[in-house]
DNA sequence: CTCACTCATCGTAGCGCTACGATTTTTATT
DNA sequence: AATAAAAATCGTAGCGCTACGATGAGTGAG
């Protein structure tokens, strides 16, 4: 910076300024210290930057997987936006796991974030006092419904099940099953399974609870879905946790001459890409992965300026009921 | 810190100390600091000793996308064995998009980071003198083959094109048509088809090129698949540039009545979850994923600390054909 | 042509930490 | 007990930038 100052024949603080609000500027200066930049191919330090005015263009991201189409469908639309109103993301995976995410709230936290984004509302003790602590604005994202700590964007998962349930009652299903990822892993599965079962059972229809063992895999499914069939002949509609689960019971059935749906009905969610080509295309459920990048951007940015309303702070955007031939 | 080491009763230098290298300190300061840090909640600043030491804990990664479970698996077992030895990711991604990722690593430049792991071997002209003068360490992976920047961890894309070519020729197979995503996103994917085509060219067989033309979608390849048969009705085995093309050809397959392998066979890339579900199990190529992501942290780590030889800074990784019921 | 006023530029004092040499304390040796 | 050597602790000077009040240049009215 002081070689670009030199270069262009003005003070330290005069670059400085033209980096931060280039049209308080003179055109004149604007246009030396622009051309010393390029000569020196000055890059300025963002830390000591953000030292100097103690606060950062970094934002916290904390999801369970990125190996996975939901989160990263968000975290994808987040970063753009974010991106272009000049916020770095921080990007960090718990892995399931509540304490790797303390670890990671703490580990981002020593960059002093402008915000910091969790996925669902299930933290540590510690955690959330590291959190109400701190004044920094906090979104919880991909659920809804539950005492949040600061903001939230996302949606009902009973809501889900509640959904795909009331379809399948009216379609005339009343032996079912729960296919799901497992409940430890996917907190919010069991939320969806909540949710299909209430309406199911109160339309006099039952539920049979499976739940996957190690990471959602179409092998295992297909084993879990034969021990299942043998088990309860019966059963005439799946509803699976989510769609790659969906994916596993819709090969085997394939695999077994089971036909759907007459033989059995199934249904997903999460609507990815896949599922709109499968023999035959697939019921699911469509959660709204970008409108949550989106929103939470939104609301992050508004809150920074200081100009969020308490009563947007909470944003629940719903689900669609994507109906296809599987059930 | 100044509160914590009053409250320890020792300088603040002490407590810095503390915690870079605790084992310097004395087991009865270190307890008394370690209660300070407690009781008042100390977090460090990072920004404030990534200043002062001039050096980063932070490793940037610029992925095309991370909306893939190719490099999304290779980002979290990258991220799991950096973050074991102190580093913070910082993730880009460039939406396949040159110039996005000159922006990328000029602004995570600016963080002045540890290192750097691109994707791949073309980048803008720009981007290499930034890098080039720099002396920061470079990745390059997910490739092989051509001349890096510094380290290289991946495999050919060729390779992969060519093995896959060598078993449809040994299967019988001449009349061959190459699914791809648009080459112009994935430049990859044109490595594999040169190597499919040089191979099965020189056997004597033919290939037909069929580039979808938005991101990879099965609709849009059960589509492409119908016009290219009804075109090229002699084709007898399809290769796809990766496994969610070929689910696409698969299902449309199915829908037409097409049996798999008799009509046509198929071969995919990826070798992911569901390819050994499908009906009949998909043919495909096991990348390294998670490899790649263990040995960019180990050469990554190594360089750091000065003891690289030159000799082991280009990594080919290999692939793996895994040959199954489709072809 | 002067004066008040506005806008552009500059100088200085940190931001919270680390590096490193100076100083003090502890331990080992005779 | 005295001394050297080693280990632990401390004080100071920045790291590269920003914030903010001080100074200088430019502008229009009288």
């Amino acid at each position: 910076m002081e070689e670009v100052a030199q270069l262009a024949d003005v003070s330290p603080s005069t670059v400085s300024l033209y980096l931060r609000r280039p049209d308080e500027v003179s055109s004149r200066r604007a246009e030396k210290i622009q051309a010393a930049i390029d000569r020196l191919g000055y890059l300025p330090n963002t830390m000591a930057g953000g030292l100097a005015s103690s606060r950062s263009n970094v934002i916290g991201v904390i999801v369970p997987t990125i190996t996975n189409s939901f989160f990263s469908a968000t975290l994808e639309t987040l970063e753009r936006h974010l991106r272009a109103a000049g916020y770095q993301l921080l990007i960090g995976n718990t892995e399931f796991d509540e304490l790797r995410e303390e670890e990671l709230i703490r580990s981002i936290m020593s960059w002093n974030p402008a915000g910091l984004v969790l996925t669902g509302f299930q933290h540590t003790r510690k955690s959330l006092s590291l959190l109400t602590q701190s004044d920094i604005p906090v979104v919880e994202m991909w659920d809804y419904g539950k005492q949040g700590l600061d903001m939230v964007v996302g949606f009902s998962h009973q809501t889900i099940g509640r959904l795909v349930a009331e379809h399948m009652v009216h379609k005339g299903y009343r032996h079912t099953a729960f296919l799901s990822t497992n409940f430890q892993r996917d907190v919010r599965a069991a939320d969806r399974y909540q949710g299909f079962r209430n309406v199911m059972e109160a339309a006099g229809g039952q539920v049979q609870l499976r739940e996957l063992v190690g990471r959602s895999n179409t092998e295992e499914t297909g084993q879990l879905l034969r021990d299942l069939m043998a088990e309860r002949p019966d059963i005439d509609a799946i509803c699976c946790s989510n769609d790659m689960v969906a994916l596993g019971v819709m090969f085997e059935c394939q695999r077994q001459g089971w036909s759907i749906p007459d033989r059995v009905a199934i249904a997903g969610f999460g609507n990815q890409d896949f599922t709109a080509s499968t023999v035959p295309p697939m019921t699911t459920v469509d959660p709204p992965r970008e409108e949550i990048g989106r929103h939470i951007a939104r609301l992050l940015l508004a809150r920074l300026k200081n100009d969020l309303p308490d009563a947007e702070k909470q944003l629940d955007l719903g689900v669609r009921l994507v109906i296809r031939e599987s059930s």
